[in-house]
RNA sequence: GUGGGUAUAGCUCAGCUGGUUAGAGUGCCAGGUUGUGGCCCUGGAGGUCGUGGGUUCGAACCCCAUUAUCCACCCCA
């Protein structure tokens, strides 16, 4: 315990343990992004900050208080940056992949970076999957994408998930509804809550799913969104809603459901599990109609999501998904005397060259010790290289699971044959 | 930012209403066989009881502060 320091508060380490899993689910992600004609995006890990409080809107808890920034040493803000969507679509917008054959799409497995107190199914550093759909706005374009992380997630092998859609329209019929929404809250002001009463000035959005139950019961009877929808809007909605049905994908109408960034047009979607904690939405997008236009280019429409991987990964283990364990080695090699060592270090050399996941002992430890530390490696096989095995250069691959011994010759070809008809 | 729980060995935890050398299990190292792991037996290393104050003759235990961690709110992936 008298360590000079711990890992910075909310962020994790992932060992070999858990590490494989990672590899197994964001190769997983890859593959399906891939085959729906996304392909990967590698952007920075910090952006010039005003990328974010313009894109994301600095009105938002994101940007008003969770980001990482600082100034570096040529004098210039840059912030790590707290979600992916801003960075891609900036960077498709410099490289002129917005110029160019639309629609394009993209997708990031990528680590982001929020300023916020941690708790189950929330750190400071999280990793997320997004994709990002640029330069086509019909309801098949929310189709796809909504497909896309279903895909994923039933692929995964994932059950209990429920998929909440709803529309928060573009900006004309938002500034219709916020402005009946006032209206509607002036009259309720003082029953609310006191978080409520900021919101009411700041995003009276954001009072519709307030927790609080006295909140909750004004809220019921407040205006919807949805019934404020300008006809654009409203037939946009329900022809993805259609589309969802054809696709055969089951959701719900939340007309709660508003988004904490700023970008968000029209259809917004959230894809929710029960079992992990508070925090329960494991995936989370919608349009983003404005964004590009935002950050300096023409009015490009577009859609996306952000698939929170560490939430991922506690849903798989909530409910109990099997993830393939990685393999372990195929033999170890153990030794007595310096002949002995020779040998096992010049065979385990041209195995591993050869493609074969061998060991040998590092630490000139007596037999025992060696064998112990071969069990616990989960080796495979066992090749003990002693005095005899020197003289005759013969030797015994012994099966560690059940004992059974095979005669081999100490040489490279000789094992690897050998190994690979014994392991299959 | 707000609220609640927790903090003792690498890990999981005991430790009585404060009482003198702080324990177990597991893991690690070694021995029991200078040529065979797992099981068993024996021994060893490893802790300023999160940190700093206070109360007391005496604090792991009580009080205060602080930090970390877990959970919830807020917000979001």
């Amino acid at each position: 315990m008298a360590l000079l320091t711990n890992s910075p508060r909310g962020t994790q380490d992932v060992l070999g343990d858990e590490s494989y899993k990672w590899r197994y689910v964001e190769s997983r992600l890859a593959e399906v992004c891939e085959r729906f004609g996304y392909r990967e995006a590698r952007v920075p890990t910090f952006e010039h900050t005003e990328l974010f409080t313009r894109g994301v809107g600095d009105t938002t808890d994101v940007v008003g208080k969770e980001m990482y920034t600082m100034i570096d040493k040529g004098g210039r803000s840059i912030t790590l940056r707290p979600e992916g969507t801003s960075g891609v679509a900036r960077a498709f917008l410099q490289n002129g992949i917005l110029s160019g054959a639309l629609p394009a799409r993209a997708y990031y497995i990528m680590s982001c970076f929020r300023y916020e107190k941690p708790q189950a199914g929330r750190l400071r550093e999280f990793h997320q999957l997004g994709i990002e759909l640029f330069g086509a706005d019909s309801p098949d374009t929310d189709c796809e994408v909504i497909r896309v992380a279903n895909t994923i997630i039933t692929e995964l092998g994932i059950r209990n998930v429920r998929l909440e859609i709803n529309s928060i329209g573009c900006p004309e019929c938002r500034a219709r509804y916020r402005k009946a929404l006032m209206a509607f809250f002036e009259n309720h002001k003082s029953e609310l809550c006191g978080t409520c009463l900021e919101r009411f000035e700041r995003n009276p959005m954001r009072i519709l799913d307030c927790k609080s139950p006295g909140c909750q019961a004004i809220a019921a009877a407040a205006p919807l969104m949805l019934d404020y929808l300008c006809g654009d809007c409203r037939e946009h909605f329900s022809q993805v809603g259609m589309l969802l049905k054809t696709a055969g994908i089951a959701y719900e109408i939340n007309p709660r459901i508003v988004r904490g960034l700023d970008y968000y047009t029209r259809t917004v979607f959230e894809f929710i599990h029960d079992a992990a904690g508070a925090q329960g939405t494991v995936c989370g997008g919608g349009r983003y109609d404005g964004l590009v236009e935002l950050l300096g280019g023409s009015s490009v429409p577009a859609v996306g999501f952000g698939m929170g991987i560490e939430r991922l990964l506690s849903v798989l283990d909530a409910e109990g998904v099997p993830i393939p364990e990685p393999e372990p080695p195929a033999l170890f090699i153990a030794y007595l005397g310096d002949k002995g060592k020779a040998i096992a270090r010049s065979l385990s050399f041209e195995l591993v060259g050869a493609g074969v996941r061998a060991l040998y002992d590092l630490c000139g430890r007596s037999l025992k010790a060696q064998l112990k530390y071969a069990d616990k490696t989960g080796a495979r096989m066992l090749l003990v290289i002693g005095d005899d095995e020197v003289e005759c250069g013969e030797g015994r691959l012994k099966d560690m699971r059940d004992g059974t011994e095979t005669p081999v010759s100490l040489d490279c070809v000789r094992l690897t044959a050998a190994l690979s008809k014994l392991l299959g």
